[in-house]
DNA sequence: TTGAAAGCGATACCAC
DNA sequence: GTGGTATCGCTTTCAA
């Protein structure tokens, strides 16, 4: 069914078809009423592609979701982010594009975008220090927000973050509150910035305490979980253990158990365990007492701010350029008692 | 740059730029070679939403995402099969199209596709056991591939799988051998295909060894971490706890062990664990003998495969229509020394 | 309040 | 081997 047939079959013009159903003022209430009784019942819907022709809008949002050319893995926050966002397009009519390319390709895949004009708009995941893709975006004058942050980086942009340096200061402040003094970070790749907010923030919880970070104990890499896995062993064979590991990542964090699992040690006794993504990581001492770290479900409102910015400033609307989400565990479920993450007295 | 203003800049028709752009065989090599080169300084790339109005294709496949009401959490699995789909699409000029709906409106994001005609094709996630929306997308006329099979539905339709049975048979198997009798499954909603193949191979195994299954210590649901945490503390709390648990996602893993490490208990001595699609789950025993179940990589391989099914047909190329991968944790890498699941024989 | 007609940017048929 | 032109389905200006 196409708008003319829908007109021919109403006896009025395509014209006003169109008005009618996309609610402009000079249609008379009681055409409008009478075409979308029409639509409804003969299930017409606009041929998105002739109307974007039309209007050179092309309803639709770009993710990039660059993928580690070395390990071919997705990171899992990326489909809670976009389960998140999806949402908000989906209300607002836009199509969501996604391209998933290596992460060398990813330029390519930008100007792709913009040549080939099927986007309006894209959301730009996992920002470097200093994210190149960001001038080039400006430059290309396609509308973009960050899921994150390029913290050296001088050029205006619209970001939406969750608060990584607080999350992990916490969590430290956390540990060593419960007496732990030996606290191993295993961190994401540090060229990406949530990885250098996040080790920021361990190092200025035990710098504040007296304590200096120990390059022994911080370890970056991609986050895997042969990672957490390697990175675990090894850090339990040394003669001076960790007795608590912050992890940047649920996958990780599955390696780092392995290990520890591996190495006959008991969880919460010989080794204490925060993980940064994980909807469960919930840990309370025995005060009660909330660690701030994201959950999977702050992740996906992030993706939710992060499409409603985006989808506004397509729109020419006002709205903030850019949103902090601080990402409280207390948001997250709590089920039956509480794993202490106790350190030995003994 | 449109193709009016790169053939009037090269002096031809818009007739014969076309033409030398999509190769067809009437332009002279010299045209061809002339159109290409001006094309590429001048950074042409064709308007997709133009091109494919005028070719009734839109170079795009859909892909709907239901997401599940009560937790709203994406399975993480998606990611991965959606990566490896994306590479295909890319290398054949497809564009992916991502629908996130709660899943009762699954239907209606179908139609959507199809009355706005903005994808070619659809890969159908999750099918449960009769899955309507085969039956659906059949009468629609959308060409389709079914990531999984939908076991009770007659219509013909092509898919991708891994092989769930035997994997999940050949974990069990595994775990028997160790000399664990009482082996736990925590299983995803069984009116999900893959969850019902999954149990039958655990209970052929199980059957075979003259075992009668438990129905104590059979679980589904939905695959969260506070799934695998609560069913894993309640089962721990019984009288007679299992010794050993298979684990249908990596996420409700995460649950499991916190599950174990909150009672007290040690990972391979009181209890034991397989998880199906982590990416670190080689068990060995000391024999070396691998167990079959699906990783993360497997998954990416079979959105390769199912991808590359859907264009074949779209593009009406012959091709398999379905396909049964074997995931084989050989496949998996292999770090460090492994984890025995041992059984105490003490 | 409604309609006719000109695009939007490509492809494809038909002449030459 | 090349070019003119209708066409895809819609929006939008201009007239009525």
């Amino acid at each position: 069914m196409t708008l003319k047939e829908l007109s021919d079959l109403l006896g009025l013009s395509p014209t006003t078809v169109s008005r009618a159903l996309n609610g402009y003022p000079e249609v008379s209430e009681a055409t409008r009423k009478r075409v979308a009784a029409a639509a409804r019942e003969h299930g017409y819907a606009p041929n998105t592609r002739a109307r974007s022709l039309a209007t050179g809008r092309a309803m639709a949002i770009g993710h990039v979701i660059p993928i580690s050319a070395k390990h071919e893995m997705v990171n899992p926050v990326f489909g809670d982010f976009i389960a998140g966002a999806g949402e908000v397009y989906s209300r607002n009519g836009y199509d969501m594009l996604l391209s998933v390319v290596p992460d060398a390709d990813e330029e390519a895949a930008y100007r792709s975008f913009l040549t080939k004009r099927n986007v309006d708009g894209i959301i730009l995941h996992a920002p470097t220090l200093t994210d190149p893709r960001i001038p080039l975006l400006n430059a290309l004058g396609l509308p973009f927000v960050v899921h994150g942050r390029s913290s050296e980086m001088d050029a205006p942009y619209a970001w939406v973050d969750v608060n990584n340096t607080r999350a992990f200061q916490r969590a430290t402040e956390f540990l060593l509150d419960l007496g732990h003094r030996r606290i191993a970070l295993v961190n994401g790749l540090e060229h990406m910035d949530f990885a250098i907010r996040r080790r920021a923030g361990y190092e200025a919880a035990l710098t504040a305490r007296g304590i200096a970070p120990d390059a022994d104990l911080m370890f970056a890499g991609e986050m895997t979980e042969a990672q957490g896995h390697d990175i675990t062993r090894g850090l339990l064979a040394q003669p001076h253990p960790p007795t608590a590991i912050l992890v940047s990542s649920m996958i990780s964090a599955i390696g780092v158990r392995r290990g520890i699992e591996e190495m006959g040690l008991r969880m919460g006794r010989d080794v204490s365990l925060i993980t940064h993504d994980d909807e469960l990581s919930y840990f309370r001492n025995g005060a009660d007492i909330p660690v701030y770290t994201a959950t999977r479900s702050s992740v996906r409102e992030a993706g939710r701010k992060a499409a409603r910015m985006l989808v506004d400033i397509i729109e020419g609307k006002d709205t903030p350029r850019d949103i902090l989400l601080e990402a409280d565990l207390t948001l997250g479920r709590s089920t039956g008692p509480a794993a202490p993450l106790r350190m030995e007295t003994g």
